[in-house]
DNA sequence: TTATATACTATATTTTTGTTCAGTATCTGG
DNA sequence: CCAGATACTGAACAAAAATATAGTATATAA
């Protein structure tokens, strides 16, 4: 139930909860003056003013014109979305950073818990290329992973290779790592760890697809 | 989704499925005339006697004097699982029963409404065998289908073929329908829908795979 | 056959609600 | 000190929405 909202004022605040309440508690959003009434404001101009700038900081939007024309829009869930889990998909693995920066992220799944555990520690990845065909898994498909950086032999995992991820499966040696294709006309990349930037970023453990 | 809501008559059960949907997708009751214009009725009254009659059968309350006064009482959660649609699991297709009968549900899956869109009427589908592997489609896949009844050539569809649902490439002719495998080791299917119990059950729009 | 329930059309009327206009007071950063 | 943002009051108006009244047509049950 509790959220960080960027920046709002404690009345803000204040109005935002109220109306998160209104509609947890009466099935619909609040009316102008019903929010006025519930902040103990008189006119309701002043509820008007107040969700505009709500509006303004992107924390509600509304329907204009309707009656009872609000909607959160901040992540406000967090009640009843047990069960339901958000995943980020990752995008371009920039150099040195963590891979789950903000700046790598290109937004989120939401998948069921039952696809990746009930403690969250996945990612997803948007796949390119033909490589892992002979997986199942095709250009555009989505692979969700957990995170960690260690695999054993034949392990399908998400490597980070000069900035890159890339799933293959996961062939070690004395010397160096076979990553290893699903498809005949792709090499296997030999990597020799001490030499290259490489990394295992995760395991894959579902696969989402859409047509 | 579905609740069985004792006696309601089919316009009736059109019109809380109506409201359902509204408020899952608007954040919001509907209006009368909202209500109105989507069962195609011209009057607003119409639409507030459909909704009394609802009401007296507890499956709607109201809230007297307000806009979109409406709460839908039976037990529908909807409200906080915005985005996240839960979508039954076919199982066995029973013999002359609707696909979506009780009895052939073997559960839900929930997923992302953006796998779906947001009227939601698809179902899901464990495929088994790998008669669909060159499209990425293996044994203990879920495949994930929009429910329609027709379908255009190429098609990936799910058929129902003598209470066994499949998954196939549609392949209409002017006589009969081939339902082709993407696996060299399999037939395609011929079918003749006149002497043949055949339908198409829907057409595949997602695929979720938990390795 | 008659009453009751469903499923509406059509038109008003009344409330509820969103919107606009004109101000006031306080605080903060430049 | 001034501009701009916040946080309102108060009044009026217009649009949206609920409610009311009158009537039609059909089916079902008593």
């Amino acid at each position: 139930m509790k959220k960080m909202n960027r920046n709002l004022t404690s009345r803000q605040e204040e109005g935002l909860e109220f109306i998160r309440n209104y509609i947890q508690e009466q099935g619909a959003p609040p009316t102008l003056r019903e929010i006025a009434d519930g902040l103990g404001i008189s006119s309701s101009n002043g509820a008007r003013s107040l969700v505009e700038v709500l509006e303004r900081k992107g924390v509600v939007e509304r329907r204009p014109g309707l009656s009872r024309g609000l909607v959160i829009t901040d992540g406000s869930e967090s009640e009843e979305m047990r069960g339901i889990q958000k995943v980020p998909i990752l995008g371009q693995v920039a150099a040195g950073a963590p891979i789950l920066a903000e700046e790598n992220l290109e937004g989120y799944v939401r998948v069921d818990e039952e696809l990746i555990g009930a403690q969250n520690h996945s990612f997803a990845l948007t796949v390119k290329g033909d490589s892992m065909i002979n997986a199942g898994i095709f250009d555009g498909d989505t692979v969700i992973a957990r995170l960690q950086a260690t695999a054993v032999t034949g392990d399908l995992v998400v490597a980070i290779l000069d900035d890159e991820a890339t799933v293959k499966f996961f062939f070690p040696d004395s010397e160096k790592v076979r990553l290893e294709p699903a498809n005949p006309n792709y090499e296997p990349i030999m990597v020799n760890p001490r030499d290259t930037p490489f990394r295992i970023a995760g395991k894959v453990t579902a696969l989402v697809r859409k047509m």
